[in-house]
DNA sequence: ATTGATAATTTAACACTGTATATTTACATT
DNA sequence: AATGTAAATATACAGTGTTAAATTATCAAT
């Protein structure tokens, strides 16, 4: 056996490291973070850092890997208040939550689909259980429409006949369901994305509607586009 | 006249700056740049760069304004090839030539609409020039669309009663449109942006369809949500 | 209780980065 | 030829991520 007692304070000084980096990505942003500063915050060496994280990345990737859970948690939180049968609302709530995740934290924002930081490439597999159930709230909502007999998949993309491994990976996540509702949610997640990274990176001018308005209208467009009003039978 | 020999070894350098950056950022990425390796290529010393730029920020402004009108540059040749009276294909063409454009400089486009450089901010003003360029190809071919009495607004976003500062600004690059053209523009913008930006990003997981096929259907359900058929007189 | 292994941390150093200041070089105008 | 200024440099500062070696602390086994 070898030492099961150290093994708790080893995970003290992990949480704090994490902890002091929100901080400091609050206030002076992602991109800025820096290991030294943490260090000093901590009143710790900044080779200390070494021993609970191998270098920066695996840092910023437990960091995308947090973001993306308080994303997942924001998006449940606001379905969760919907009837549950109310396929609309349930579109409408975790859909305008995803958009209020990413101005309430902006920052957590840049950091999953910015480039964080100089050399920095997320490492897919580590992210993916916590990418997956954020995407997830979504898959569910629309596979639910689908069971329903209420998905639209006339404008959706066309499917391939094979199944990728990726997809397979994502059924461990998000549950076995039918490929036509992922498809279509990649689609919707696209449409909305678009339009909050536009408004964040400031790329999109205001011309006459709000940010707001641009995106609550396309919230409403998808869902003209893939949800019927009548249930159709399959 | 202040030395006028002088000026065009002046731009010379200047231009020799910007091009030796691009060679980095084609190499090691955007995120990467670094003045002292810029000057070590050009066998220069790091603060001479500082006659030609105030500091690396605006050496970055620069490089932003050509990215933007490269892309700019690649959409109206695109747009070019088409029968200017077919609305259908100039939509396909510039919409298909934003993702080639984007595939093909993929740093350029994390350049624009990425985080670059820790605590860099683009400055709206000096870049909105080019980016109205930019999207100024779309916005003229939806605001022939609208001429020709073939724009579906049903679904757009509802238009505020005021202008902007902003709509006026750009009215001088993209010239005297329609504010419903505008936002319509941006509608499809942001549709488009978003699932490049998700593909660069590796953060959309290839289910079954390829990013191309995922593309090629948003584009299809673009021109089927914005564009009519036959002429409809306003 | 002492010993010895090992985990945890620090110090020192390396190779970088952007940037400010002061200084030198080079050249057009006088 | 002398001068003023533009252009480039050398030097230095404060910061970064990271590595290697040295040190301290802690606990299991003796």
């Amino acid at each position: 056996m070898v030492r099961p007692t150290k093994q708790t304070q080893h995970s003290d000084l992990k949480v704090a490291i994490i902890a002091t980096a929100w901080a400091h990505i609050s206030t002076t942003g992602a991109a800025m973070l820096s290991l030294r500063a943490i260090a000093r915050d901590l009143q710790i060496s900044a080779p200390a850092i070494y021993h609970y994280y191998p270098d920066r990345d695996a840092l910023v990737t437990a960091l995308i890997i947090e973001s993306y859970t308080s994303l997942a948690d924001h998006q449940f939180h606001a379905r969760d208040t919907c009837n549950d049968g109310d396929i609309v609302a349930l579109l409408q709530a975790t859909g305008t939550a995803y958009r209020d995740w990413a101005l309430a934290h902006p920052q957590h924002y840049q950091l999953i689909f910015g480039t964080p930081l100089p050399g920095y490439h997320a490492p897919v597999a580590a992210v993916r259980p916590a990418a997956a159930r954020s995407l997830g709230v979504l898959i569910q909502i629309i596979e639910q429409a689908r069971r329903a007999g209420r998905l639209n998949v006339a404008h959706a993309p066309i499917l391939a006949t094979t199944h990728t491994p990726e997809f397979v990976a994502w059924q461990q996540y998000t549950g076995a369901h039918h490929l036509q509702s992922l498809v279509v949610a990649q689609a919707i997640w696209g449409r909305l994305h678009g339009l909050v990274s536009l408004e964040l990176s400031c790329s999109m001018p205001l011309f006459a509607a709000t940010a707001e308005a641009l995106y609550n209208a396309e919230l409403a467009a998808v869902r003209w586009t893939y949800l019927r009003a009548e249930r159709v039978e399959i």
